[in-house]
RNA sequence: GGUGGAGUGGCCGAGAGGCGAGGCAACGGACUGCAAAUCCGUGUACACGGGUUCAAAUCCCGUCUCCACCUCCA
């Protein structure tokens, strides 16, 4: 079975042809960098993280190109609000998107582009649009440049909407466009801006739209057509309609395939900045081991919105250590190596990156683990251990993975003093037992316990885990 | 007004006409000095009302509730 992915542009799952055999090109709209990532946006990193590693997996060459939006209306608000340039207030938070990336175990795209950097490849696309009778210059005089939706009878295409059925004077002021619904592609220069966030244009200094950037970006490391475009839901319409608009307008057929992700609920309502109901990256894995939250993130389909709650990152934690505990004691038997995913897992991730039953068939993979850990069957331990390595590494959660390092090379060189110190504590403890001592063996016990360290007697002695 | 999505057992979360995905929690059993871990077992779940069918959570009709997009939003 090969790769199938649903489409939001024709809403049917279908299979994934890539437009060069043996590569496959994704752009995925990173993030505006005007405040700290929060939980709802870090799904959809790690679900596109999840497709690229799957599709790597599958043995296809990945380009990921995912932007950073540097420059829009919020950062020059916010950071004239916090009295910083709107630059250093747009680099405070990419560093802390980066952060959330590698907190939650999500490769860095292949190519991270930042709008501020292809101011040149959006005059021209504008230039372009212009040339073809889809663009105009603002008659106000504003140095604004708008698209012209009624010059493109296929706008609406993607999100299914016609013009005429859209809300009607959305927006309120026209501010010389010759019809409401459209878009600025370039946005004249305000006085109340600073000069440093506008470039030379032929219609004036100026910034670019939000639109354009993407459009832009993914033109220049991709080319004008490529294979599959995400982003969550909520961009469908109008930021991916209006890309979609512009460049198929300049003649690039744009992406083969659009996949979207739904979004974190949080009581039932969409996790957003405007609502102030976003949970922080950075607070959350704070409080949960990072690996968990990533779990919680990655196991639902993607395209099913999850409700976000403090119990299920705790679930979710428990979950993790079923897991964890199994792969601990199957290293105990030897090296554990990486094998190639059962075929269960690789059908449900071939349907639409179906992570749920793929999540199902990991764990029938550690029960049947766990019992041939049971009856000391050495050989078919570390084969399914393997596989659960496999599986774990498409879903990047391989306990192994250098993402996950915990702790300094400090705490890395204390580890055998710690060991050497627990077992000898643990003798103590197996003597008193010896002489059938319970509240000595128990008192022990329970004084690890209150360090952290939890005890399992096991028919081969004792072993102790960090909590 | 237009476009779309959702309502599943204590909880999370799959599935989309026919043997109850999976996880968490709970209970019973095995193992254990006791635990822990593990395994085995235990649930008469599909918003409501009709209908189609031998068979409906799944299809059809209707109703209710919730959410989202059409303005910046992953």
């Amino acid at each position: 079975m090969t790769f199938h992915l649903y489409n939001s542009a024709t809403r049917t799952i279908v299979p994934f042809e890539p437009l060069v055999p043996g590569r496959v090109s994704i752009y995925h709209c990173g993030l505006t960098v005007q405040s700290a990532p929060h939980l709802g946006h870090i799904r959809k990193e790690v679900v596109f993280d999840v497709l690229r590693r799957w599709l790597t997996y599958s043995g296809y060459q990945v380009t990921v190109v995912a932007n950073v939006t540097d420059i829009d209306d919020k950062i020059l608000a916010k950071s004239a609000a916090a009295g910083v340039e709107w630059w250093a207030h747009a680099y405070t938070f990419e560093r802390e998107l980066h952060a959330a990336y590698a907190a939650l175990g999500c490769l860095p795209p292949t190519y991270e582009p930042r709008a501020t950097g292809h101011i040149t490849e959006m005059l021209e696309l504008v230039q372009t649009l212009i040339e073809r009778g889809h663009a105009y210059a603002a008659a106000d005089g504003s140095g604004d440049v708008y698209f012209d939706v009624r010059s493109w009878p296929a706008y609406g295409q993607l999100s299914g909407q016609r013009v005429d059925d859209m809300e009607p004077a959305a927006d309120a002021d026209p501010r010389g466009k010759r019809d409401p619904h459209d878009f600025a592609l370039w946005k004249g220069h305000k006085p109340s801006e600073p000069v440093t966030a506008s470039w030379p244009s032929p219609w004036g200094r100026g910034r670019p739209g939000w639109h354009l950037e993407c459009s832009a970006m993914a033109g220049k490391y991709l080319g004008d057509q490529f294979d599959i475009h995400g982003g969550g839901l909520d961009l469908r319409f109008p930021h991916h309609e209006n890309e979609l608009a512009q460049s198929s307008a300049a003649g690039q057929p744009f992406a083969k395939y659009w996949m979207h992700n739904a979004w974190l609920t949080a009581a039932g309502e969409k996790m957003s900045k405007s609502l102030g109901n976003g949970a922080l990256v950075s607070e959350v894995t704070a409080q949960y081991p990072p690996r968990a939250v990533r779990f919680y993130l990655a196991a639902p389909h993607y395209r099913s919105h999850v409700e976000y709650s403090e119990d299920s990152l705790a679930e979710a934690t428990a979950t993790l250590a079923r897991i964890d505990s199994f792969l601990g004691r199957a290293a105990e038997l030897g090296d554990i190596p990486v094998l190639p995913v059962p075929d269960a897992f690789a059908a449900a991730m071939d349907d639409d990156l179906g992570t749920p039953g793929a999540v199902a068939t990991l764990f029938s993979a550690i029960r049947d683990g766990n019992v041939a850990l049971e009856a000391d069957d050495r050989e078919t331990v570390v084969r399914i251990a393997g596989e659960v390595r496999g599986m774990l590494g498409v879903l990047g959660l391989d306990p192994a993975d250098p993402a996950w390092a915990s702790g300094t090379s400090a705490s890395a060189d204390l580890r055998p003093v710690v060991d050497g110190l627990v077992a000898e504590v643990l003798r103590q403890r197996q003597e008193a037992r010896g002489r059938k001592d319970w509240a000595a063996a128990d008192a022990i016990r329970d004084s690890l316990a209150e360090l952290g360290l939890k005890i399992e007697d096991t028919a081969k002695g004792a072993r102790w885990t960090l909590e």
